[in-house]
RNA sequence: GGGGGAAUUCCAGAGCGGCCAAAUGGGCCAGACUGUAAAUCUGGUGGCGAAGCCUUCGCAGGUUCGAAUCCUGCUUCCCCCA
């Protein structure tokens, strides 16, 4: 096997990396594996606990795929059995556990999800249930001894979570030390994951040396910030692009991040090289935006579908034009006391406002609009509804009017 | 095993007999401003074809003219001591 040189390999391995620990051990193994052409063993983990992967989870399995296309070897660990603990890392509370039966389903659909970005043909994949179903409690107190209290505390979250009284289990202890053991059971020689890891990451090192096996390093990348631009990217909190959703949908989500969290986005989730990137981001920002989201969008669908979503999305939100596909909205007439009804009603029947109180409310702050040409609906206004009339509340929700007897 | 504390509207968190559909903050929704981004500012944020009424403060009872607030039991959670 014939490895670029280890500089090279080195420049594309830092990108968009925030920590290599320790950082001076990467080169040596880098220039080993290339001596001997024997790939190096990259790790990466993932917990099948939720069920759709976003933007932030590609961050680390994209540089999984970097490690690929050098040559080296991919070994995916599917965490079956830490997801029966959940990753207490970064978080300030127990996690909710699974049942064995959702976390098999949710293997299988990570899977799946996985190939979107790694070549999987050419990567092993590992459960980690294999040794750890097998492994009996003797063998577990061995591993358990070769890790001290203290050691955990030092970990933030713990002693965070320790000094607030909010509760920690013990199976969530266990979590770091079942992780640190794949890395020996798998001879990892390099482990990839987000900053947060930085604790299992190095006790991985600590069982391996225990073993008398190379110490694994850590490549961590930063945590990716979601559409809010401030908290890290996550499913509980909403302000995340799904690598399934369609591509208008991921349009419409890249346009409202922030601007200062372009160069992250462009660093983190695409090839593009860094001086280009700063070229595009001297530009405008809007430019710079569409540009972003296509090269994203293009690689979970493709360059024609980028083309047309941001062509889309041009049309209809960034210049004020109709959709073009608007919802239909089937109202009765038996729902209809009279011809004539109090707009905030129709607003209601038409599915645009849970309630009829919302939809007062939309109408008093003047969110409510009717017609091809948005008029402003009056508080108190009576509505005649007709067919393929057209209603808004606010920008984002509208409908088409159907009437049916 | 013993002791202490807590459960409030989407979340966090006030309220501790009537002025409570319930402070404040976050989120969310709308408006203004913009690049229909973000930030900022303003308003709103249980339901009812809206007068007034109805349902909400862990669950079930009780005391009171009146209970989120007091009492009893239950459930769940946290902390401390052993």
């Amino acid at each position: 096997m014939q490895f670029p040189p280890v500089e090279e390999q080195l420049a594309l391995i830092r990108r968009g990396v925030e920590k290599i620990v320790p950082e001076n051990e990467l080169a040596e193994k880098l220039k080993q594996s290339r001596d001997s052409g024997k790939p190096l063993r990259v790790k990466y983990g993932i917990d099948p606990t939720g069920v759709d992967l976003h933007l932030g989870h590609t961050v680390p399995m994209r540089k999984m795929r970097q490690f690929q296309e050098l040559g080296h070897q991919a070994v995916i660990i599917i965490g079956n059995y830490t997801a029966l603990v959940g990753d207490p890392s970064g978080r300030d509370e127990t996690r909710a556990r699974l049942t064995a039966e959702q976390v098999e389903a949710n293997a299988v659909d990570y899977l799946n999800q996985l190939s979107k970005v790694l070549d999987l043909d050419k990567a092993e994949v590992v459960r980690n249930g294999d040794w750890f179903s097998a492994m009996n409690f003797a063998e577990m107190l061995e591993l358990c001894s070769k890790v001290t209290v203290a050691q955990l505390l030092t970990r933030d979250d713990f002693s965070q979570r320790f000094k607030e009284e909010t509760a920690i289990y013990l199976h969530e202890c266990l979590y770091p030390i079942m992780q640190a053991w794949d890395s020996v059971k798998i001879a990892a020689d390099i482990e990839l994951g987000g900053t947060e890891q930085l604790y299992s990451f190095m006790l991985a090192r600590d069982l391996q040396r225990d073993q008398k096996m190379s110490c694994q390093i850590g490549v961590m990348s930063p945590i990716l910030v979601g559409l809010d631009g401030i908290r890290r990217m996550g499913k509980s909190l909403g302000n995340y692009i799904g690598i399934g959703e369609s591509a208008y949908e991921m349009m419409k989500k890249f346009m409202q991040v922030p601007d200062d969290c372009m160069k992250m986005y462009f660093e983190l989730l695409t090839d593009l090289p860094l001086d280009q990137v700063d070229g595009l981001l001297a530009g405008h920002p809007k430019e710079a935006k569409t540009t972003l989201a296509k090269t994203i969008i293009t690689e979970y669908h493709d360059a024609a579908h980028a083309d047309e979503a941001a062509a889309r999305w041009q049309r209809e939100i960034g210049g004020g034009g109709l959709p073009a596909d608007i919802p239909v909205a089937t109202i009765s007439r038996a729902d209809l006391k009279e011809e004539a009804v109090p707009a905030a009603i129709l607003l209601k029947l038409a599915g645009l406002c849970q309630s009829t109180g919302e939809a007062r409310r939309s109408i008093k702050q003047g969110g409510a609009y009717i017609g091809e040409d948005k008029q402003r609906i009056e508080q108190d206004q009576t509505i005649t509804p007709e067919n393929g009339m057209m209603l808004w509340v606010g920008k984002k929700r509208f409908c088409r009017l159907e009437v049916s007897d």
